[in-house]
DNA sequence: CGAGGCCTTGACCGCGGTCAATGCCCGTGG
DNA sequence: CCACGGGCATTGACCGCGGTCAAGGCCTCG
């Protein structure tokens, strides 16, 4: 498997395209995201070190990705091509078994996602996610952690004074 | 594996309780939902026949589910009790080829919806929604479909109001 | 029949979005 | 070493999508 250094900003997939490969973050910091019909950037996913993206419906389907993933900071990603990368039919049992757990584990994650999105309030939201993922909150610009919450940088601005002054 | 039939608004799973089973429907349809800070219900998943239904998190890690499962209309469900169930280590790998593979399309679709709650409209997404699902718009009541989609009953009426005029 | 649940409609409200101005930080070049 | 410029965070005024609340009609089922 091959290694590449990306600088920041660097698009390694767009819509339209059919995702080839997965990307196993070394070292950076990558996101996917889609765009929407009125031009706003709407951030599906974060991957920091270890982290695994891409579109896992193009990916499996071959059907045509509907989004972006770009390098977040300068970033070395190690590539996995879909050629050399055998289907579930053919894995070795190990294999699958350390994918299934994957799925399972991401599974739970986009799941309480949803339930966070469907009935938490804004400022709820960014509380868990600061509990959840300190050295994101850390690390990257709070454009990005609102676009990832499914609010505007302005009303997260907002928030945060709010919490400054409670404690 | 036993069945059993169950009235119309039967609980089968609540909060604090560990989720020992999955539920497989043969006849009818479940929910599974849950009531955030304010008393309000937001449905994260229908299930109608032949679909499975859980507490994923619940059910692999042993810990407090923090949602509802009950009974849309009269059903008859399949249960999958814990005990009797592999754990993935110890299943034949036919059979999880099967689970990751449902895993992977639950996934997938999990991550759409996701998407679509980040950055549609709510006309989108009740739109998105008779399209996928054409047969669940006919057969819930429009009141479920509203807190699956994110919104009140109210504003859905409004909605379908406003598509009878376009078309 | 009567009661309760669901859908619809309309008036009003508020959370969060939009837009614009300001200031800060930092990287780049003279 | 400082001047400039661009991107990000903050603040505030205003706006609008969708929520809240209440009333009325309709259907179903006891």
């Amino acid at each position: 498997m091959k290694s590449i250094k990306i600088p920041k900003g660097t698009i390694l997939l767009r819509p339209n395209e059919i995702c080839k490969s997965g990307y196993k973050v070394k070292m950076g910091c990558l996101k996917s995201y889609v765009i929407n019909s009125s031009g706003k950037e709407h951030i599906i996913q974060f991957a920091p070190e270890n982290w695994l993206i891409s579109d896992l419906e193009s990916f499996t389907k071959g059907t045509k990705s509907k989004i972006f993933i770009d390098a977040v900071e300068d970033s070395e990603v190690e590539i996995l091509d879909k050629n050399y990368f055998p289907e579930f039919e053919e894995m070795e049992h190990v294999m699958l078994l350390g994918l299934s757990t994957k799925l399972r584990n991401n599974l739970i994650a986009t799941n309480n996602r949803l339930i966070s999105l469907l009935s938490s309030t804004s400022e709820e939201r960014y509380f868990e996610f600061t509990k959840t993922y300190p050295q994101l909150v850390q690390r990257l610009p709070q454009k990005l952690i609102a676009s990832y919450l499914g609010m505007t940088p302005e009303h997260l601005s907002y928030i945060k004074g709010k919490l400054a002054k409670k404690g």
